[in-house]
DNA sequence: CTGCTAAATACTTATATAGTTGTTTAGCGC
DNA sequence: GCGCTAAACAACTATATAAGTATTTAGCAG
């Protein structure tokens, strides 16, 4: 509720943006910005899988999988951990969440104005 | 801090997410997810600003501005007005702020990390 | 109507990336 | 060593989209 909610966090209006900022913000969108990420995300959210796991429950075949939880473990969302034959990946960033749940809500007030008051679909 | 917090907005985990749900959710994080629309959506932190604003503040082309902002519109994120010759633009959908709020702060949180205690690069 | 300006659109090129398939690497048991 | 499995990687195709340029549309003033 303070005022630099408006701007990006902390910076003040006037304050020009450092080199790059703006490109590592969007980089963190865009990771989101995928369904079959955000699908791996969810997945992730019950807690620590391997990656056969998330092959089975998101429908993705090996590769995609396998690349999309690098580009999550790049962007710094997921965590890593090798076990024998297995690799286990786990959400380390816990403002996942929350991102994730402002736009559900976003969507879902959105949805209420444009239905009017009521209807489902 | 409620445990639905963990998932998508208000959805139990063993919910079947409905159809198009990730899609519709990745949209948002995907038209956030581009330096350009960001650096528009950072000016008109501001207030509402015309088009010409926009391009002169953004550095983008006429044509880019333009273009970029009917995505961000597309999106819910922005309301368009016209008055006469000009048209302006707005944020309309307030979640903005808190989105890229949040991204900040996981940002710079991982910055420090990263940095140990203190190193700027 | 003729200019003039603001914004949107059309068209092109270039780039990025998701998906698929096949192969390779790494770790286990024997 | 061999066989088996899990995950990563490579190579390719297809698609999406950002940027640039040029053009068009819309509204104003005269």
């Amino acid at each position: 509720m303070s005022d630099n909610i408006k701007n990006f966090a902390g910076l003040e209006k006037q304050d020009v943006l450092p080199a790059g900022f703006l490109e590592r913000v969007a980089e963190r969108f865009k990771v989101l910005g995928e369904p079959a990420r955000l699908r791996l995300v969810h997945c992730l959210m019950e807690g620590e899988k391997s990656v056969g796991t998330l092959v089975e429950e998101s429908g993705l075949n090996q590769a995609n999988t396998s690349r999309h939880l690098q580009g999550l473990v790049q962007a710094g969302l997921l965590g890593r951990r090798k076990d024998g034959n297995f690799v286990y990946y786990r959400i380390l960033d816990p403002s996942v969440f929350e991102l994730c749940d402002l736009v559900c809500r976003s969507l879902q007030a959105r949805h209420r104005e444009e239905a009017g008051v009521l209807r489902p679909e």
